[in-house]
DNA sequence: CCAACGCATGGGG
DNA sequence: TCCCCATGCGTTG
């Protein structure tokens, strides 16, 4: 590859390295992976913009192929002239004149990666009116499907739903953003690979065309180059140094050699290199939309031609994965798909449903539902038949692989984990492969695969691949950081602390617990058709503990006392000067003499040292700031701490943190929402471990103890006097319009629907609320109000089991019992979460009114829905959403942050 | 009675 | 509003 080797355009030396000569003004030749272009000589340039580049300067190189179609020589496996010709998919080569006429339009792989596109991107290439999403969306075809490109009939089917299907010259511009280098001159091609810009080529992503995949995908286009489709095949002997190959449909196996792929040594090897860096890029052929379309069209009848593959079927395999999958092969694999196992596809019925898209392009075309066998590879090799099966489904076909238990059995997957199919070439078998759940948190799909995952996980394993994430999720949460008040750091991101953080020992044990914190709390997502509103409320608790301990992080400025303001009865500490600082989490202690020390970590260690209790530290603080103890004062000195001191810490801790949720639990866990609010209760005591970032240092010691408003955790500038309701000072303007925000966003999230449904759900229910609380509660035990005896059903683990009743999981509606408990009769229609509810916004709000209550002695009651003026409420109560836990009884109780063992005495 | 099958339902994107 | 898909549930063997 040319750029391998060439000097960077820095130094005025000309690009191609077949002539280096030192160029003044150098001319702009091809777009480089990195996104800047390739300065050539006037001599290289003119030969590039001739479209004679490869044949002057790579003439006797390899890799010369004729287009199947005009016999024209085309440079293939040359970053000059990648973007020159389409690989078809039964082989072989086709320029782009030729591709033009056969009105195959998928352009190879785009390359470099989008991103490295953006700054060249013209603003018309957000346009995309103009997109037709038959070429780029059909899913990498199933192998062995017939290629339909050479097929007229077909051409002609697809020519009429491929407006843009003069634009085969875009495929230079797709890949390169630039000029074509074989037919600049084409002044038609370009107007033409304009258009297709505009259309889609935006995209310039990998997989550019396919699926959606990355392609096409505005809306959720892959991270990088690497992150897309499953077109790139992952060549399992260039592990050592990633590359890929862009393997094309059925060209594999028609032509074994290399001929059939263009390897691409990638510039980001790192990257790569990592578990989303095996993301395969994708790369369209031309194929594809072809095929797809046929089959949308015609043999699926469903053709609407729309293909955009959900991310989270993205296939994220990595290097141990690919290579386990190839094992000694030389195969290529192709990453196709892969699914999250749901608890009915890990259950005993052994269907696993297929995402449709997935099933239609990668699987056979079936047309009838009794489907066929499939016959599916593991990893160690043995071959499983399924039955590759749909049935109809409202005018659509819902697609399974039937008897995979035993499958799915002997690789010890369950609910949340994550199958991968893949498909070997140039056999074509499809393989597949697994992955815990437990090592299933990439960064991209980190977050998904939380939210979505019933997690299980396998006893708090920790490996090396999890850990890696967690530090990138801490890497990511540290750079997001917890100064905003609006930023709530995912919890995963709690986690990496934990694991990041801490010493091994301590590392290991958190990291167990804290997984099995995480996953069990998914785990009692699945198997309950509530499973999405539960996720609401796991993300509740889970966003309760992330604010509590950003608020732990919290520490005073270093400005002089604090003004104490009044809004609306409530007192808020400004600082004229500084903010708050975001502190470093800190294990508070006693040292052998007594004194109050609090135990931290040092950035660049992970030891722990002591420092004084009243020492405020900066949140990377690293032990050359360890001004109390010169001597370990540089990270080689040992640690003090010793790790079972370390350990003891911690439950103590916990203990502090379970004392309080004990105490809350009285009164919160009754506003909990049934088994799954118990369940993550159950969970966290279980688990004993809320990362010590999170309960070590929860005390804000400059403030009122138990402030969770938003002032405190970012106060707003200026001070006053009291404020009144009709303040308009900056402080008021700022609570009121986060609040406002906080119910714009409210607004938005309800709809109309739920609405409705909530107020027509909750009028019986509200109605005998007021004639006999008594009678409700007892109703609503079994709907998920909170019992001890559910209590320790869901210590038992119960709630986690899939298996269990759904009956009951199902009745286990968020808030059900709370609404009761909460609403008043002339507010009821604002306080319903809504019957289905769970939904976080209600919560929110529910948590600002009680906010409010609490501070604005009850002036701000009822005018919040104006979302202005007096109503405003301190939006804390957005993260406060712990609050949702705890909309108690009470409702002049003050709302507390939640858990926190130490940040706020008073609340609770 | 149980398991398997296959369709229906409905939440959510 | 449409579609996907997780899962409920009736039917069948």
């Amino acid at each position: 590859m040319s750029s391998s080797a060439a000097p960077s355009s820095a130094t005025k030396v000309c690009f191609n390295t077949n002539c280096n000569q030192f160029v003044e003004r150098p001319k702009k030749g091809w777009r480089r992976r990195t996104g800047e272009f390739a300065d050539l000589c006037d001599r290289c340039a003119s030969a590039y913009d001739d479209g004679k580049f490869c044949e002057t300067f790579h003439l006797k190189t390899s890799g010369w192929r004729s287009c199947e179609s005009c016999g024209k020589q085309i440079h293939c496996g040359c970053i000059v002239s990648f973007h020159t010709f389409v690989l078809l998919d039964a082989g072989g080569i086709e320029c782009l004149s030729c591709a033009r006429k056969s009105f195959i339009l998928t352009p190879n792989p785009a390359w470099p990666p989008p991103s490295l596109f953006h700054p060249l991107q013209p603003e018309r290439i957000k346009d995309v009116t103009n997109w037709n999403p038959i070429a780029g969306s059909g899913p990498v075809p199933w192998r062995q499907a017939p290629s339909l490109f050479n097929g007229s009939a077909i051409q002609n089917e697809l020519q009429p739903r491929t407006p843009f299907l003069d634009a085969t010259g875009s495929v230079d511009r797709l890949c390169l953003g630039e000029r074509p280098s074989a037919s600049s001159s084409d002044n038609n091609r370009k107007d033409s690979c304009e258009k297709l810009m505009n259309g889609k080529l935006k995209i310039g992503v990998p997989g550019t065309l396919e699926n959606g995949y990355a392609g096409l995908n505005h809306e959720e286009p892959p991270k990088s180059c690497i992150s897309g489709p499953p077109q790139l095949s992952y060549a399992k002997n260039d592990l050592s140094a990633p590359s890929f190959s862009l393997t094309i449909g059925s060209a594999c196996k028609n032509e074994p050699t290399d001929h059939s792929k263009v390897s691409v040594s990638l510039q980001q090897q790192t990257t790569l290199s990592t578990p989303l860096g095996k993301q395969l890029g994708g790369h369209a052929t031309v194929d594809y939309a072809g095929e797809t379309q046929v089959r949308n069209s015609k043999t699926r009848g469903d053709g609407r031609g729309k293909h955009h593959l959900l991310p989270r079927y993205w296939p994220r395999i990595t290097d141990e994965e690919l290579q386990q999958i190839s094992g000694d092969s030389n195969s290529v694999i192709t990453p196709l798909f892969e699914k999250m196992l749901s608890a009915s596809d890990a259950g005993r019925i052994g269907r696993l449903v297929l995402p449709k898209k997935c099933a239609e392009a990668y699987f056979p075309p079936i047309s009838n539902p009794e489907g066929l066998p499939l016959k599916v590879q593991d990893l160690k090799g043995k071959e499983w038949m399924f039955q590759f099966r749909f049935w109809p489904n409202n005018n659509s076909r819902m697609y399974v692989l039937e008897g995979v238990t035993p499958c799915i059995q002997s690789m010890q997957l369950q609910a949340g984990d994550i199958v991968t199919f893949s498909r070997i070439e140039p056999e074509g078998k499809l393989v597949m492969g697994c992955r815990k759940a437990s090592t299933t948190l990439t960064a991209d799909q980190g977050s998904e695969a939380c939210s979505n995952s019933n997690g299980v996980v396998t006893n708090g394993n920790v490996n090396t691949k999890s850990t890696k994430f967690s530090e990138e999720v801490l890497e990511n949460s540290t750079k997001k950081g917890f100064s905003s008040t609006t930023h709530v750091a995912p919890a995963d991101s709690t986690i990496a602390w934990a694991e990041t953080k801490m010493s091994d020992d301590m590392a290991t044990e958190f990291i167990g617990n804290n997984r099995s914190i995480r996953c069990k709390r998914k785990s009692s997502t699945l198997g309950s058709k509530s499973k999405r509103l539960r996720i609401d409320n796991e993300d509740l608790v889970e966003l309760k503990v992330t604010v509590v301990q950003a608020q732990g992080l919290m520490r005073p400025p270093s400005s002089d006392a604090p003004t104490v303001i009044v809004i609306e009865g409530c007192e808020f500490e400004e600082y004229e000067q500084d903010a708050p600082i975001i502190g470093r989490p800190a294990i508070p202690s006693v040292d052998h003499s007594g004194e109050k020390i609090q135990w931290v970590q040092c950035e660049d260690c992970f030891k722990w040292r002591k420092v004084p209790d009243s020492a405020l530290l900066p949140s990377r603080w690293t032990c050359s700031e360890n001004s109390w103890d010169s001597e370990r004062s540089v990270c080689s000195a040992d640690q003090e701490l010793t790790a079972d001191h370390l350990r003891d810490l911690l439950p103590r801790i916990n203990k502090a943190a379970k004392k309080m949720k004990a105490s809350k639990q009285e009164t919160d866990v009754e506003a909990l929402d049934g088994l799954d609010a118990l369940a993550n209760l159950a969970i966290l005591d279980e688990g004993e471990t809320l990362p010590a970032s999170s309960q070590a240092t929860t005390k804000h010691p400059r403030h009122r103890p138990g402030c969770t408003c938003i002032v405190c955790i970012q106060p707003p500038s200026g001070k006053g006097p009291k404020h009144k309701q009709s303040c308009d000072c900056i402080v008021c303007k700022s609570v009121k319009r986060r609040f406002k925000t906080l119910m714009l966003k409210r607004e938005k999230k309800l709809s109309e629907k739920e609405a409705e449904a909530a107020c027509q759900k909750l009028q019986p229910q509200l109605a005998g609320q007021l004639l006999d609380a008594g009678d409700i509660q007892e109703s609503n035990d079994d709907a998920g109000h909170f019992s001890p005896q559910r209590g320790e059903l869901n210590n038992e683990g119960y709630a986690d089991d899939p298996n269990y009743p759904n009956e009951k999981k199902s009745s286990a509606l968020p808030f059900k019992g709370e609404i009761d408990l909460n609403a008043k009769p002339e507010r009821d229609d604002e306080l319903s979460p809504g019957s289905d509810s769970g939904s976080i916004m209600r919560i929110l709000q529910v948590a600002a009114e009680q906010y409010v209550r609490h501070c604005g002695n009850g002036s701000f009651t009822g005018n919040h829905e104006n979302g202005d003026g007096t109503g405003e409420t301190n939006p804390n109560n957005c993260v406060t959403v712990g609050g949702t836990n705890q909309t108690d009884v009470d409702h002049n109780r003050p709302l507390s942050i939640g858990t926190a063992a130490s940040l706020a005495p008073n609340g609770q």
